[in-house]
DNA sequence: GTCTATAGCCTGATAGAC
DNA sequence: GTCTATCAGGCTATAGAC
């Protein structure tokens, strides 16, 4: 692995754990191994090793979505698998964690990766919804845009309701609950 | 209004834009126009004063809540009521934003009012759904714990969306679709 | 590319005068 | 109760040697 990796990977992951800013250049070079002087090398700074550090987390994030949606199967059935996908739920969403932190969303090249990743999983999983509707699958009065926000916003919630909670209890219930309701959407 | 009011509406404010991690006490201090010898002589320091604002955010999170969910109306109404609330949704919520911060999950001082904030949320819109059931309003197959758990997490996530867009549109579209979801479970 | 040195400012307090 | 002084340490770099 290179240097420049070791920095990316350190970074994702002191940004997920502590937020950008809970994460010091010196905590980076800790975690990663490297020294000062070879991080400003690499890098121009925190913003820039932390756009870097975002983008990568997009990327893997967007990877592991598509792979629960674009499954086999029905439309329910691939929504409901990336509802019920296995999660670390105590540690969080990577991106949706950034949301909350005033210096990424002031900051257009921090926020960039967070709102193309959620703009492509509510649209991908509109998509979902509508050709679950055009199979007879879903009623037609449910809006795809509206139903889909909906469940990307159940996932997110989900993990402030488990941490706030200390126990991921209230991210299964949130996500069982979202699937429960629906469920009766059906014909099948 | 005391000194100490001063210094907990200003942390309150300060933990709500910045976080915990990202509020020091020099900021209290000046936002509040107290001088530092005499916030340290009203709160032992900063955990003391976050924990008094976050418990009177509580408070004050639990009441305005209860206006919607114990208006007259249906069950369905009052949940609609307190989705369809006017907020201002880029701020996000002043108890879900201390979920993210690793500092205030690992205090219980710091973590107890988010907890207990948002049990009660959950309890109180599940208490909620149960009546609306026994009402005949709606379908008995709906759980009502998983229920809330969801009507609690689109709020808490549409948040995270509205941020990460820069935009409270997804926050009103998801609200919408949890809405829609909900709709098609009355039997009025 | 990587290292050490240095810098100015902030953090979160404590101490003791008034 | 409130004030100013002080402090050890961290933050986020920049500079220049190797």
């Amino acid at each position: 692995m290179t240097t420049q990796d070791r920095l990316i990977e350190s970074t994702q992951d002191l940004l997920w754990e502590r937020g950008y800013v809970g994460t010091s250049p010196k905590a980076i070079q800790q975690r990663s191994g490297v020294g000062q002087g070879s991080m400003y090398h690499h890098f121009t700074g925190k913003p820039d090793l932390a756009a870097a550090a975002l983008r990568r987390s997009a990327e893997q994030m967007r990877g592991i979505a598509e792979a629960d949606l674009a499954a086999p199967g029905t439309a329910y059935d691939r929504i409901a698998a990336y509802l019920r996908r296995d999660r670390d739920v105590l540690r969080g969403c990577r991106m949706g964690r950034m949301a909350q932190d005033p210096d990424v969303v002031a900051d257009p090249q921090l926020r960039a990766p967070v709102e193309e990743t959620f703009d492509w999983l509510r649209g991908r999983i509109a998509d979902l919804v509508a050709e679950g509707q055009a199979a007879g699958e879903f009623a037609p009065g449910l809006d795809p845009a509206d139903t889909a926000a909906a469940v990307v916003a159940v996932v997110q919630g989900g993990y402030v309701l488990a941490r706030a909670a200390g126990d991921a209890g209230p991210f299964e219930r949130a996500t069982r609950g979202a699937l429960g309701l629906l469920a009766a959407h059906r014909s099948a």
